[in-house]
DNA sequence: GCGCTCCATACGCCTAGAGATATCAAGCGG
DNA sequence: CCGCTTGATATCTCTAGGCGTATGGAGCGC
């Protein structure tokens, strides 16, 4: 990539010099008197090494070497133009792109309300969503594969992450309906004592798994795993087919299938938590714009990086 | 077009430092310290208002803002040095277009040496050739549709174009192969008085068609005009069929066509001349090379325009 | 010939920006 | 904890270039 030695405001007046082919009146449109006009459209000329305009008496006139010129010139001030203006919205997070992770569980949930309120105040931004589990959710804000997460019970030894809760829901059975449990309101974990389970593998989910588990030993027993599916829809199918009964966090109630019955736990303390999860000192603004739309205030948020002098630049630079 | 306040001396080093990803190399490759690459770069932010490069502890990384204007940058970038490029080239005249009027009788005589010598010397000048009479090509070289015009005998009254003969040549009887005359080796002008005539019409050429009526008259007759043709290869086609006789330059001869016959003029010292027409003080370099080609002296022009001063400007300008 | 239009030239002023050197600060590895 | 690497900051210098006003000079119309 060389470098032309050719100021942008040379470029600017010989465009405007060659549209309107009148020194006077280019001039004016550039808003400056004519002489420093004559000025530049000479240093131009130096620089290029031949002339590009003919000075007619009456006309002026672009030369073969101004008309070869003229449309680079037009182009590349377009370019930077549009280019200025992208990096600027980009910049400002009002443009860009947003990479999301999610549990498959939001689907019907959290995320669509999440995806239009901010559709509607960022129509620039485009949402690339991924559906995964926590556990490689984790793995892709590592490696920045996504932006943002949105899974359920993250690990606490997170340290490059930052979570905040935006949900939280009680746990329910899952029962297949000719399940006899399945004709009370409400079941008590210990009823389940003796039931095959149902769940996600550990690995997709440690912490949430871990409560599941901890929640039968609250209640007394150890779950007897009988089937391990990564997602909740076949963990529900699994369960109508008499696989067995499963615990869940509320909201699978949105996955509607015959032959599966949903009862509340007794007792009704336990809660699993839905959190957004990013990496700390994040600078994409965009960032900043989903957590505020989903309730997170940024100012809670330390400037973790750069914390020398001018750790956010956004805004006109103070000196 | 809008003017974006972006020097390109930064834009270089932007587009550096985002191939190389570190200030050092980047520094070295743009042949300067690293300080002043700092400063570009952050003045190159402060334009934008958002950070362009993420300074992380071990790696400098480009932001999505960065990202978004690189592309822009190099366009930019690419697109002036190829402008620059071709416009200098255009401008010293190794490369553009050159557009040439040329009389149909010249397309097999002085024509294909001239171009085959030129595209060899030019191989990036692009050349139009029009076939036209005289006095179109007149008009045309008025209203620059074309660049250099090859004709006979042009008229002495324009003050705006500028002549050269490149070549003289006599004339020759054009005669029907059946016709008593076509037996000799030469013919005696005297001897057509009472043959009809095919000429082209005055309109054509007037100083050509002249000439030919004016030997008619020095040798004591006033040609009979029975056809007019606008093309010499008409013109021998109905002198085959018996319409007439003609008098035509010598290079006609070139048309071989059976049933027609070219005989000298007796006196041969009548001869036609073909020229080189251009505007005086045409800036067009392509225009000084091609009459170059044809044997022109340029040095034998007076500047013509622009006599003041700066007249010839293409070399360094002298102040 | 006179004045008008239009572009070029001549000066003078002033600032942005490009460059260098010297120094500081943060992170990382031994 | 020290030292290396890497980038940021501070300070100074210098000049290209951008602008203005004033003036010159060529062509054209009346």
């Amino acid at each position: 990539m060389e470098r032309p030695e050719l100021p942008l405001a040379q470029l600017h007046a010989f465009v405007v010099l060659a549209e309107e082919l009148h020194f006077g009146h280019a001039a004016a449109r550039l808003d400056i008197a004519q002489p420093p006009l004559s000025q530049q459209i000479r240093r131009l000329e130096d620089k290029v090494g031949h002339p590009l305009f003919d000075r007619g008496p009456r006309r002026v006139t672009l030369t073969p070497a101004g008309r070869e010129l003229l449309p680079a010139a037009r182009r590349a001030l377009a370019d930077l133009t549009a280019g200025l203006a992208a990096a600027r919205a980009v910049g400002s997070g009002e443009a860009g792109r947003l990479r999301i992770g999610f549990a498959a569980s939001l689907a019907l949930t959290v995320l669509p309300g999440l995806l239009r309120t901010f559709r509607q105040r960022f129509p620039e931004v485009h949402l690339d969503i991924h559906e995964m589990t926590t556990a490689p959710q984790i793995a892709a804000l590592h490696d920045e594969t996504i932006d943002i997460g949105l899974l359920r019970e993250p690990p606490a030894d997170e340290t490059e992450l930052r979570f905040e809760t935006v949900l939280s829901e009680p746990f329910v059975a899952v029962l297949p309906s000719a399940h006899p449990l399945s004709a009370g309101r409400t079941v008590r974990l210990s009823q389940l004592a003796d039931s095959p389970f149902v769940l996600l593998p550990r690995e997709a989910g440690p912490r949430l798994h871990d409560q599941i588990t901890g929640l039968c030993a609250a209640a007394g027993f150890s779950p007897r795993i009988a089937q391990h599916a990564v997602e909740w829809q076949t963990v529900c199918a699994l369960v109508r087919s008499g696989l067995g009964v499963s615990l869940a966090p509320a909201s699978i109630r949105h996955i509607r299938l015959k032959g599966v019955a949903f009862r509340r736990i007794e007792p009704g303390t336990a809660r699993t938590g839905v959190a957004v999860a990013w990496r700390e000192g994040d600078q994409n603004p965009l960032v900043a714009h989903l957590l505020a739309a989903v309730g997170h205030d940024p100012a809670e948020e330390p400037p973790a990086r750069r914390p020398s002098g001018r750790a956010s630049r956004c805004s006109p630079r103070s000196r």
